[in-house]
DNA sequence: ATGGTTGAGCGTCAA
């Protein structure tokens, strides 16, 4: 009844503008289900034929005009489900859920776009920054109030990189919104909830792994000031399944591509 | 401390 599924997340920065590494994704991934970040497109606009094209069927999308949006892409069936709440009251798309149809039993797929945190380390100074632990500690106790989950996975771009190796230089991002103590402290909270991290299943916690590299580097692989950002975690009944994962980091050098890139990973279920 | 770059969409704001 098992069967291997291949999930990925990418924070795509505009799905219009980029439909067509959307192919690109499919040719070096082949994920049987694709979560998208920062769509930056509303429903009414949404590429439903563009995205088929790629061989995803079943889509679903939570969008809006200019910012934010989330979208789940996928070649078996989906079944929405609307059971978390409006994150933080703002209404801003970040969160999409769905029960993946596979023959050994419905996956639960939870994709997440946490908010980025603005500059300002400070929630008193920056509300934005607030907003982000608000959203990180909301979600949290939510998944901790659902005790004993099986055969869920949440991914996506979590705007958090939790270890001292998941960013470039520890000692130099301790003040910076995405490595802060807070933060990080916040993010390992949440997968405790429920949760073991997938990728780092494969990596040693010593080796350096990053799935973004600012648009502000000229030359991104030769200052290689990475950070790790989109994750995928999954329930611990899952861990048995886990057969690997791949950051794709020839993304990057795409042409006119995200500041993110893709991470895939393959189980059995 | 600041700047560096990109996207949405036409003001700047968000990242």
């Amino acid at each position: 009844m098992a069967q291997t599924l291949r999930i990925a997340t990418w924070n795509i920065n505009s799905l219009r503008l980029r439909l067509g590494l959307i192919g690109k994704v499919v040719e070096a991934l082949n994920p049987d289900i694709l979560c998208l970040q920062e769509t930056k497109v509303p429903d009414e606009l949404f590429p439903t034929d563009g995205v088929a094209a790629f061989g995803f069927d079943h889509v679903l999308f939570k969008g809006m005009k200019g910012y934010n949006g989330v979208a789940i892409l996928s070649r078996v069936p989906l079944q929405r489900q609307d059971i978390a709440p409006d994150w933080c009251e703002k209404g801003d798309c970040r969160h999409l859920a769905a029960l993946a149809q596979v023959p050994g039993g419905a996956v639960e797929i939870n994709n997440f776009y946490v908010p980025a945190g603005g500059d300002v380390p400070d929630r008193e100074a920056n509300p934005k920054f607030g907003h982000k632990l608000d959203f990180v500690a909301e979600a949290t106790h939510w998944f901790a109030a659902r005790s004993g989950l099986q055969r869920t996975v949440l991914m996506g771009d979590l705007n958090i990189a939790p270890m001292e190796h998941d960013v470039w230089s520890h000692k130099q991002l301790l003040d910076i919104v995405s490595h802060t103590p807070v933060e990080t402290e916040g993010l390992n909270r949440w997968r405790e909830a429920g949760f073991i991290d997938a990728v780092r299943h494969f990596v040693p916690d010593d080796q350096k792994l990053y799935t973004w590299w600012s648009y502000r580097n000229r030359d991104w692989r030769a200052s290689n000031r990475g950070r790790r950002l989109d994750h995928i975690w999954t329930t611990p009944d899952l861990t048995a399944g886990l057969k690997g994962y791949e950051i794709l980091q020839d993304a990057r050098d795409w042409v006119q591509t995200s500041d993110h890139v893709p991470v895939c990973l393959e189980m059995r279920v």
